[in-house]
DNA sequence: AGCACGCCGACT
DNA sequence: GTCGGCGTGCTC
């Protein structure tokens, strides 16, 4: 009897592939090992899914697998079904998901686990030897100097950036050698937990959150929310102590951006144990070499952003998202899976808790903590912090704009800078899609046949509706007033940037945003000298106010409050609220007061009344309401298509044929095609197409039941197109 | 996604 | 006369 295997492969199509399995390799064949199979023309590694004697395709398709990588299963079984669960919500192939979830080194065949480590140590000769006739050597005289203090890893040695022909030549000498040990695990801080610093002592709503959360066991999931400053990170501190004491580990994953030198120190200096930090700058080795610690329970906390998720745990004990609020635990490429979301179904399957941490939760988990599915629990007095900053609206209705600078600002900036203090203006250029506005009276233009804002669409002349894709020339005048003083487009950091220099000669400015920070590293070089104080006026996107703090900071500005809050992308109210709250949180310091000033032509906007008034919690639950309201996540679940052709009629053919096979009715609408935000993007044409359903369980049904349709659809090859669940982004 | 095959413009 | 551009099609 003959025996096959359903294996996942890292390509993005939806299936999996079947394979034959040699009778000597039968034993091998089991559920979650890796195998290297013969694809087109190229070997891939792949995970088996499952076996079994039978197979639908006619025996001359089938080839047989190559090799068996692995003999037990990659993954414990809550990961292989947080992989299957994942990949069938996010619509994608289960390779697919798993290419996503395994370091790439294990991808690429790696050893799962590490047979020996080789250590580095100096030889009788080498303690004797004069480190001073290495004078002319400095890396020799670096590694003897290092190892002078014991022996060493090759990890820790290369971790150190010491050479390699150093080690070769010290070698030679015969001043050091090395010796390969078989890895024993050391798995020690399970039975004496030992802390290397005394806990701070908690104040009273600190301590009732850790006994509160204590008290649970198995799944839970939880929102903590607090304030800027009212000391999340020690509830942290203290969870995990429990959790550590218990033998168990920790995973806590942060934004990309919050993985700083001084968050990993924090925890790592409480307690004695092994830290296992995964972060974008890892090789794959180490990447790997972390992935084995935290599976093999060496590593007792396990930090790392999105992708770190899917690291195994030999004893999983908590799940902690810091900043949960944060667009960055999107996956914006390839499967666009969410890690908050993923982390809460990870606590489910391994029956652990789950802490969600921030300042400004999304409205997603806001909605959650309401409804009871999540415990709330709160940090910090919400009028406390606002208090301290001195908050002001610039009325630019039928003002001089200077590059978008009103003459109020301008002088609030010379002063501030005259005194000797920093100015940081943030405009919020992200997905920029303009609304049209009439600069004389403030007036937006609606859509005759929805609540919603036109989009102007420079590039086509047209304004249009996101949410019907009502279209119309944009027009000459001001509907309300008559003014030709219409304005869609805005200034960008680049154009600011250089008007400030030019308005501020003696103030040096510096631009932060996606294209000056690029290169790695370059935002940590800009963050420093920002400290130092080399620059004066810092201008930037919105990345400048995650996690950093600027205590010369005195003055901010918020330049684009109206892009913000009548943007066609539903979600930037929530996000400017986030920003908004968080800069409040870090302007100025307890000896300078901060000022925070925001230019907008909607100063009545009880929106932005709301959020100045009555803070954060209030306005977002009127955020949330007004998404019930709209049927809008997170009250409706919506699913983004998007299709990219050389002609603008294929893709837009291609989504209309989507449209007439997806179901509408009351449970469910679909909206578009439209124009996507590049909608012409290097010589091709970009459309979208929403699916909205009212209950979670019906986008997946309905969906699941079309999908084969639109990949039977001849335009379905024409076009380049993807699907993304739960977008954060519709620009 | 890779990787092939296949048919039209500027080069030794 | 070829080298190479990327359009299209296939992968158990």
């Amino acid at each position: 009897m003959s025996l096959f295997v359903e294996v996942a492969l890292p390509v993005p199509l939806r299936q999996n592939f079947s394979y034959r399995v040699k009778e000597s390799d039968s034993h091998l064949a089991v559920k979650g090992v890796r195998v290297k199979v013969p694809f087109g023309r190229q070997q891939l590694i792949g995970l088996v899914t499952g076996s079994t004697d039978t197979c639908d395709l006619a025996p001359q398709q089938i080839k047989s697998v190559s090799e068996f990588l692995d003999t037990e299963p990659l993954l414990p079984d809550s990961l292989y079904q947080l992989t299957q669960w994942a990949a069938r919500y996010y619509f994608c192939s289960v390779g697919q998901m798993l290419s996503q979830a395994l370091p790439v080194a294990l991808r690429k065949g790696a050893q799962v686990s590490a047979e020996s480590t080789r250590f580095w140590c100096l030889t009788s000769a080498g303690h004797a030897a004069d480190l001073d006739t290495l004078k002319r050597a400095p890396a020799q005289r670096k590694v003897m100097q290092h190892l002078l203090q014991g022996e060493l890893t090759q990890e820790e040695l290369n971790a150190l950036e010491l050479s390699k022909p150093a080690l070769k030549a010290l070698q030679e000498r015969g001043w050091i050698t090395h010796q390969d040990r078989a890895n024993q695990l050391d798995l020690s801080w399970r039975d004496n937990l030992t802390l290397d610093e005394e806990p701070h002592r908690l104040n009273p709503e600190q301590a009732i959150a850790v006994a509160t959360l204590n008290q649970q066991t198995g799944y839970h999931c939880t929102l903590l929310e607090g304030i800027t400053g009212s000391g999340k990170t020690e509830v942290y501190l203290a969870l995990l102590e429990t959790v550590l004491k218990q033998g168990k580990q920790a995973l806590i994953l942060v934004p990309e951006i919050g993985l700083t030198p001084q968050t990993i120190s924090r925890f790592k200096q409480r307690f004695k144990v092994q830290v296992a930090v995964i972060h974008s700058g890892l090789t794959d080795n180490q990447r790997l070499s972390a992935w084995r610690q935290a599976r093999a329970g060496e590593a007792a906390i396990i930090i790392g952003t999105r992708s770190a998720l899917f690291t195994p745990m030999r004893y999983p004990g908590i799940i902690i998202l810091d900043e949960e609020h944060d667009s960055s635990f999107k996956q914006q490429e390839g499967v666009g899976y969410h890690a908050r979301d993923l982390a809460v179904m990870r606590g489910h399957l391994e029956k652990i808790p789950v802490l969600l941490g921030s300042a400004t939760p999304s409205l997603e988990t806001l909605q959650n903590a309401l409804s009871g599915r999540y415990q709330h629990l709160s940090l910090g007095e919400r009028a406390g912090a606002a208090e301290k900053v001195r908050q002001g609206i610039i009325d630019i209705r039928n003002q001089p704009l200077k590059n978008g600078l009103s003459h109020a600002l301008l002088n609030e900036m010379r002063i501030h800078l005259d005194a000797g203090n920093q100015v940081l203006l943030f405009l919020n250029r992200r997905g920029f899609a303009p609304a049209l506005l009439c600069h004389e009276c403030g007036h937006l233009h609606e859509c005759d046949r929805c609540d919603a804002f036109f989009t102007v669409h420079q590039s086509l002349g047209e304004i249009r509706c996101h949410h019907c894709g009502n279209q119309y020339a944009i027009p000459r005048q001001c509907h309300q007033c008559g003014s030709t003083m219409l304005m869609g487009q805005g200034v960008g950091t680049e154009q600011l940037a250089e008007a400030l220099a030019k308005e501020f000669p003696q103030y040096p400015v510096v631009r932060i945003d996606r294209d000056t920070t690029s290169r790695k590293g370059a935002l940590e070089g800009h963050l420093n000298a920002i400290h130092k104080g080399e620059y004066k006026i810092l201008v930037g996107t919105q990345m400048l106010a995650k996690g950093h703090h600027f205590p010369d900071v005195t003055l901010v500005g918020l330049l684009d409050v109206d892009g913000a809050l009548f943007s066609a992308d539903f979600r930037a109210p929530e996000r400017f609220g986030q920003l908004y709250t968080q800069v409040s949180g870090r302007a100025g310091r307890a000896s300078k007061a901060g000022t925070v000033l925001l230019q907008t032509h909607q100063c009545d906007n009880p929106i932005l009344r709301e959020l100045m008034h009555k803070g954060y919690g209030e306005f977002a639950r009127g955020q949330l309401e007004e998404r019930k309201q709209a049927l809008l996540p997170p009250a409706w679940h919506m699913l983004l298509l998007r299709a990219e052709a050389h002609r603008a009629e294929d893709a837009d053919e291609f989504l209309q044929q989507i449209a007439a096979i997806l179901p509408q009715n009351e449970q469910c609408e679909v909206i578009g095609p439209m124009p996507a935000p590049m909608d012409k993007k290097a010589g091709k044409f970009r459309r979208q197409l929403m699916f909205q359903t009212q209950e979670r369980s019906l986008l997946q049904k309905s969906f699941e039941a079309a999908l084969p349709q639109i990949e039977a659809l001849p335009l379905a090859k024409k076009c380049r197109w993807s699907l993304d669940r739960d977008p954060q982004d519709l620009l």
